[in-house]
DNA sequence: ACAACGTTTAGCGAATTGGCTAAATGATGG
DNA sequence: CCATCATTTAGCCAATTCGCTAAACGTTGT
């Protein structure tokens, strides 16, 4: 309710973001699943995702929704397929937390 | 022993040191247990950092030993303590990796 | 030599993860 | 409608993770 309240609430939304997204990239397929989609050209459908790994399908369906559930990937349904599209601004979390050990320049 | 092989062998490890890299950061204690040494001054001993935490010290150990599995701590032994430093410089992997998503400037 | 200290090692158990196959869902085309 | 296509959900299993306690290890002070 007070403003001191909503700070707070902020910071644990931002802990949580941050627990979400490196738990995402700790798994190589996941890195490479976000690689693969923003070099396609930022958005691809389970199918294109799935084809380029060696995995069977609901393995990616499940690493999809890590990423997903993460922030990483977006997902709009499209007819009968779902587009993935990565959310680089996500990453932004991370970035954060590592340059608390860059003397901050500027 | 060709260059070429020498270049996919740096990439090998550069591989394998973002896996360690993200595997380490992916645990809420381990990124907290680094944030704690790098504002203490970038080195502690494992007692000053297990004091720290409300966890059994042998468990704050088995995280220290991922975090210097990753290079992301050195250890030293100091007469019967042992000394933990951050090192900083292997986050670079990550935001190495990071950039991918970053359209380069300049 | 011995006790105490700082720390790690060993080993257990519960929870989570990441792979799989088989079955279900929901949209599309004939 | 019925079959097919794109995808997810359910559920199983093996491996790993992370907490713990108890025991071991190497160093120091008496």
């Amino acid at each position: 309710m007070t403003a001191r309240d909503e700070r707070r609430a902020a910071l644990a939304s931002r802990l949580d973001a941050l627990e979400q997204v490196t738990a995402a990239l700790a798994h190589a397929t996941r890195r490479q699943i976000l690689m693969t989609v923003h070099f396609w050209g930022g958005q691809m459908t389970a199918g294109e995702i799935a084809a380029r790994f060696d995995h069977a399908w609901p393995t990616i369906t499940r690493h999809l929704g890590v990423l997903v559930r993460a922030g990483l990937l977006g997902c709009e349904k499209v007819g009968r397929t779902r587009v993935y599209a990565v959310r680089k601004e996500r990453l932004e979390v991370l970035r954060d937390w590592l340059d608390w050990f860059e003397p901050k320049k500027g």
